[in-house]
DNA sequence: CTGAAAGCGCTTACAG
DNA sequence: CTGAAAGCGCTTACAG
């Protein structure tokens, strides 16, 4: 037979390999692989008849490079990092809306550092990547314009691009957590401390800026000494509320701007045995939320929602639309569960 | 000037638009930006200059069409739910290591669903993939021969392949779980239930077999009233310890195969408030679960070992690395938090 | 050290 | 309905 031996690197076939087998020029191939509906029954059988026979599948990268749309059917994605829960859900998201258009995604994490982001921003164009969505780490995306102007397709994600015109698809930051910490407010509290990470990402600052707010309406004043901010690890948060129970005047309430640190939270808490005693809200939900005592309240993102519009609004312009670009807001929700209505305990409000 | 007005879509400047502004041929341009030596300093100074001035970048789509090797530096992973922490570690310690090698991952989850491991293999080879790290799902990868044949590599992570000899990177699965049981059996337990995911899923079943091992070492009797296969989510876990704990002869030890297996036992266990009587140690570490109260004794995985070594493994066989395949395990470890040590409590150990 | 010609595997543009 | 020629942007193989 004409199988490889084994050990042998037979050769992919090409279109010239099924046209000499089944009689034919490259172009009817060509033809019969895309479908092309102009093709006698009887030839487009035979060729059928020699792709097969030959395991012939059509060279993707040739035929982009010679299309005029040079589309791959490839999408690149950034993100924080992959390991995170948040990152990955909002990966699933996008993998998901991207599978019904048969779009295959190329994902790399950029750990928050901003020359990460441009170079590998870059490196996924070139790779071949139709568009990009990207959950940005830079504080400023206007290495990007030249490539827009060239024809790639940016979307951002969770985080507006700053110093680029472009879609962005975010949570209700501001609003998700002024509804935190008005929620803590009416359970009578008065001192509501603020762990988050770097002011210089965009929402950690929208989120402080809803917990200022909620303040400021509520005509309780914002002390800096249980303020804690450039918080990014779990370890870190953990640190930062055990150094705020320490203090003489310790909060009776925290809000925590994001997953990482909510858990950070939770351990200090626990190690202080005070899980009972001081409430807790976190911005974004996380798997065991629910089944830690006291459960946790959370301010839940709809994490598939935002995947999936960023996704949707990435294929509409590489379809063509060309309106104005513009930011989409995907409202959040609160998750009662328990660590977010414990009340001030009386000691402490007095003491306050 | 040159600059495109607004909304303008300048086309990407080729190779022969930097060899026209330099006034040399494109070969000497292919050799500048190769980086070959062999190029009159002055000359190089020119086309720099030209290729910094258009914004040229090469394609490598172009390029690597061309070039022998064919190679994109672009792999393809395949997972079971990059949504799932275990699926995501994983797929982070490949992205480590294949940044090393400016290597870029395209990813796609399976939902162990068979069909879409072929069709997505597939599709990813087709997409440019050099190579593949395979979480696999179906039950058979003999589809495989033909595209290894023509010089796709193949490595399989957390599971081996069937019916094509491959590299494997794998845990000690079956001496991890016995191990937990035996940890189980030495703090007094005999009546050891077991909850894990489908036996057509091969570290399922190694666990399973490591299970039943310890059982039989100790010469315990092994009940199939307390085992239960086919879990896959949180809820179905759940539900499934849910009916062991109302049961006539309970367990007083609960071994679970899998990190979301885990945690549902554990909100059964909550539910039933039997957290601090019934046992429990699970496979695979996951977050929180120093945190829980009381804390989960788990067999860790050494997740970012498993995904570095499949990926240099891949690599140095992209290299032309020609030894026989083999598949390398990686051994778990115990990590001992007080589930698993909770003593049978007299009553059901003298009924059982 | 430099370049003109041919070709990677496909599709476009054009003839028949 | 079918095919021969040219070309996508680059690199190989060869001449000078």
């Amino acid at each position: 037979m004409s199988a490889p031996s084994p050990g042998t690197r037979s050769a992919r076939p090409t279109m010239k390999d099924v046209a000499a087998l089944a009689g034919v020029a490259i172009k009817t191939v060509s033809r019969v692989m895309n479908g092309e509906p102009t093709v006698a029954p009887e030839l487009a059988a035979r060729v059928h008849n020699a792709a097969d026979k030959l395991g012939y599948r059509p060279n993707l990268t040739a035929s982009s490079l010679r299309r005029g749309d040079r589309r791959t059917a490839t999408i690149g994605m950034l993100v924080d990092d992959v390991a995170n829960p948040f990152s990955a859900a909002l990966l699933r998201a996008v993998e998901d809306e991207a599978r019904q258009r048969r779009v295959q995604i190329l994902i790399a994490s950029l750990d928050q550092d901003p020359e990460r982001e441009r170079e590998l921003a870059i490196t996924l164009i070139d790779r071949g990547a139709d568009g990009l969505v990207i959950v940005p780490a830079a504080a400023d995306q206007s290495y990007l314009i030249a490539e827009r102007n060239r024809g790639t397709c940016v979307v951002f994600l969770d985080r507006e691009p700053r110093l680029l015109i472009a879609d962005a698809v975010v949570s209700g930051n501001r609003s998700g957590a002024a509804a935190a910490v008005e929620h803590l407010i009416s359970a009578g509290h008065q001192r509501i401390a603020y762990l988050g990470d770097s002011m210089a990402i965009a929402t950690a600052a929208q989120r402080y800026e809803g917990y200022r707010q909620a303040l400021e309406r509520a005509r309780l004043e914002a002390d800096p000494q249980i303020v804690r901010f450039g918080l990014r690890t779990v370890e870190a948060a953990t640190q930062a509320a055990a150094s705020l129970l320490g203090q003489p005047e310790p909060p009776t309430a925290v809000f925590a701007s994001q997953n990482l640190v909510t858990i950070g939270a939770i351990k200090a808490l626990r190690q202080a045995g005070m899980q009972d005693t001081i409430a807790l809200v976190g911005f974004d939900d996380f798997p065991l939320a629910d089944t830690l005592t006291p459960g946790v309240t959370v301010i839940r993102q709809d994490v598939q929602r935002l995947g999936m519009l960023a996704t949707q609004l990435l294929f509409s312009r590489l379809d063509g639309d060309a309106s104005p670009a513009r930011t989409h807001v995907v409202e959040t929700t609160m998750v009662v569960r328990g660590s977010g209505e414990i009340r001030p305990s009386s000691v402490l409000a007095s003491a306050g």
